[in-house]
DNA sequence: TTGAAAGCGCTAACAA
DNA sequence: TTGTTAGCGCTTTCAA
C-alpha cells in the first residue's frame, strides 16, 4: 500500500502553498491566477490525490455522514426504508453507515456509540427501546430519528405509521366481510411498540365486533409453533368461516404454504390478510388482502427531516405519523 | 449541539495528561495506578466523553471502515449480499458505507471518490465495468472486490457466480423436460457481464437441443415492452408446449400475473423458470422452477476476503467462482 | 507511573 | 494573488 498523496505533497509539486491548494480544491478561484489554478490541477491529476475527508472533518467538525441502524437489512421494512433514506441522503451530500442491531439492545447501544465515536452528523434507527435513556441524551446533541418502532422522546424525532389504527381497521373488515373468526397471528410481542399496537388493533375490533380474540404466538424459524398455530386454524375452519390475520410479511410468509394446504376453500372458507405487502402479494391466487405501510415516505421523510435541520433549519413535527392503508384483494373475498 | 468532549477535557478533569488517558481509552492499564484508572473511568462517564474515530483515524491511518457499493439497495441480490458482507465486517470489528450507483458509471466513480475520501480500507462494488481503468490503479492501494458483475481486473478480486454454466444448465433442463420452444426473457445485456452471460448461457443450450432461439427483449417498469414479450409465449404456447425463462427475479416478478393471466395450464402447455431464487418462489402454484444463486455466500466471501486482506493475510484467489444450483419446482412439472 | 511535544492532513485567520 | 501558522483530537516517542 503506497502511501496517498497529501496537500503537502501537491503543494510541494505545484511549487505553492498548501493554502493555495487548499483554496482550489475548495473552489476558491476568485484569488487565484489562471496558471496556478491549472499548474495545481494539473498536479492533482498526476498524483491521483484526493484529500482526505478525515483531516477536514475533524477541522470543519462536520463529517457529511450519517447512520442508520436497522434490525436486520433484509427485512422488507428495512429495505424499502434503508433505499429512500440513503437516496434522500445521497441527495444532499451525505454519506451512509449502515448497521444492523439484531433487535439485540447491547449491540445497538455499541453501534450507537462506535457511530457517536465516528461522529455521524445524524442517526436514524428502528430501536430496541431499551436504550432510550442514551438516545435522549443523544438527541440534544445530534438530530435522532427513531422508526418504526417509533417511541415518543424528548428532542428525538418519531416517524412510524398508524398501527393501531390501521389494524383494527383491517381486522374489523374482516368480520365485516362475514368472517366469524379471525385468528391473528403474532410474533411475541413484548417490548415491541408495533407489535403491541397491532396486536390491540386487532383486540379493538373484536371488542367492538363483539367476537372473541385468537391470539396465536409463533416464532419465525420454529415451526412447531406454526404447527401448533396452523392446527387452530384449521379447528376454526372447519367450524366456521374464519380468516387469519398475520402481523407482518414475513410470519405469512413462513405459514403461507402450509395454510394453503389445509385445504380450505379461499376466500370462502379461509380468509388471508397481512400487515405489511409483501411483494408477492399480487402474485398469488388469489391476491392477499394487506396492510400498505409507506416504507418508502418514511425513509425519505427521515432524511428530509435530518437534512432539513443540520442545514440548521427548524423542524417542527417531532412525531410523525404516516398513515398505513388497507388493500382489500382476493384473499378475502373482495378488491 | 454543545461541543463533545475531547481527550483534553477529560485529562484535565481527571487532573493528568492527554498521555494518560490516551493509554487508559487503549487499554494499557500496565503501567498506571488503580487510582488514576478509576479516576479516569469516572471522568469519561461523567462526561459522556467518546473518542473521536475522526482524530484518531487520521493519526493511525485507519479508519476500520470498509464501503460498498451496489446497484440498488433493494434488489434482492444486493439485500442478500450486503446483509451478510455486513456481518462478516461487523464481526471483525469494520463499519459499512453503503451507497447506490444506480447503474450509473458516473455515479460510480463519483461515490468510489468519496470513499477514497474517507478512506476506507476497502471497497466491494457491483461495477458498471465503465471505471475498470480506475479501480485497477485502486486495487493497487487497498482490496477491491468486484461482485456479481465480476470483470477480471488486475490486483482486484472477483467474486461471482457460474452465469454461463447455469443458465445453459436450466434452458437444457427445459428442453429436456419436453418444452418445444424455450422463451428467454431478458433486460438490455449489454455491458453487463451478468445478463450476457445468462444470455449466452441460454443459446448455448439452443445450440445443443437444435432449437430456435426466442430472446425478448424487456424493459422494467415499461409494460408496453412486457406485453411484445408475452404475446410472442403466447403465440408459442398455441402451437406446442412452451416454457418461459426469465434472466432474473425481478423480470419475471413483473410478468408473472400478466404470464398466468395468458390462461395456458402450467407446466403442461406452459413452464415457468428464472435464473434468482424470488423469495415467493416456492409461494405461488406452481412453484417456480430457478437458478438458487448463493448470494449470501458471495456476500461472506467479500467480507473474508477484505478482512484477511486487511490482516495482512495474501489472499489467493483472485476470481470466485459460487456456483448456482437449479431447483426443479412444479412450475416445469418436476420437482 | 507519568508527561511534553511532535505530527497525522486539512482549513482559515492573519499577514504580506 | 499568495504564504505562514495555529489548531482540530488523537497516538506515540522520548524523557523524567
Amino acid at each position: 500500500m503506497p502511501k496517498r498523496a497529501t496537500i503537502q505533497d501537491v503543494a510541494r509539486a505545484a511549487g505553492v502553498s498548501v493554502t493555495t491548494v487548499s483554496r482550489y480544491l475548495n473552489g476558491r478561484y476568485e484569488s487565484m491566477s489562471e496558471k496556478t489554478r491549472e499548474k495545481i490541477a494539473a498536479i492533482i491529476a498526476e498524483l491521483g490525490y484526493r484529500p482526505n475527508a478525515l483531516a477536514k472533518g475533524l477541522k470543519a467538525q462536520r463529517t457529511e455522514t450519517v447512520g442508520a441502524i436497522v434490525v436486520n437489512m433484509s427485512y422488507p421494512f428495512c429495505v424499502g426504508f434503508l433505499r429512500a433514506f440513503s437516496r434522500t441522503l445521497g441527495a444532499a451530500g451525505y454519506h451512509l453507515m449502515v448497521a444492523e442491531s439484531e433487535g439485540d439492545a447491547k449491540r445497538e447501544r455499541q453501534l450507537i456509540e462506535s457511530f457517536v465515536a465516528n461522529r455521524v452528523e445524524a442517526i436514524a434507527l428502528q430501536t430496541s427501546g431499551a436504550n432510550n435513556d442514551y438516545l435522549e441524551e443523544l438527541a440534544r446533541e445530534m438530530p435522532v430519528v427513531l422508526v418504526d418502532r417509533a417511541f415518543a422522546l424528548p428532542h428525538a424525532y418519531a416517524i412510524g405509521t398508524n398501527n393501531r389504527d390501521a389494524s383494527r381497521e383491517i381486522a374489523w373488515q374482516l368480520f365485516d366481510l362475514g368472517y366469524d373468526r379471525v385468528v391473528y397471528l403474532t410474533e411475541d410481542e413484548r417490548g415491541i411498540p408495533t407489535r403491541t399496537d397491532r396486536l390491540e388493533g386487532y383486540l379493538d375490533a373484536c371488542r367492538v365486533a363483539l367476537r372473541e380474540p385468537v391470539v396465536m404466538r409463533v416464532r419465525r424459524g420454529d415451526p412447531s409453533s406454526f404447527h401448533e398455530a396452523l392446527a387452530r386454524v384449521d379447528a376454526c375452519a372447519r367450524k366456521a368461516r374464519t380468516a387469519v390475520y398475520t402481523a407482518n410479511g414475513l410470519v405469512l410468509m413462513e405459514c403461507y404454504r402450509p395454510l394453503r394446504a389445509l385445504g380450505h376453500k379461499v376466500p370462502v372458507q379461509l380468509g388471508i390478510a397481512t400487515f405489511d405487502q409483501p411483494d408477492w402479494a399480487d402474485l398469488v391466487d388469489p391476491p392477499v388482502t394487506c396492510v400498505r405501510q409507506p416504507v418508502e415516505e418514511m425513509g425519505e421523510a427521515a432524511g428530509r427531516i435530518i437534512t432539513a435541520r443540520l442545514r440548521g433549519e427548524g423542524v417542527t413535527a417531532e412525531v410523525l405519523v404516516v398513515p398505513s392503508t388497507v388493500a382489500m384483494r382476493g384473499s378475502t373475498g373482495r378488491g
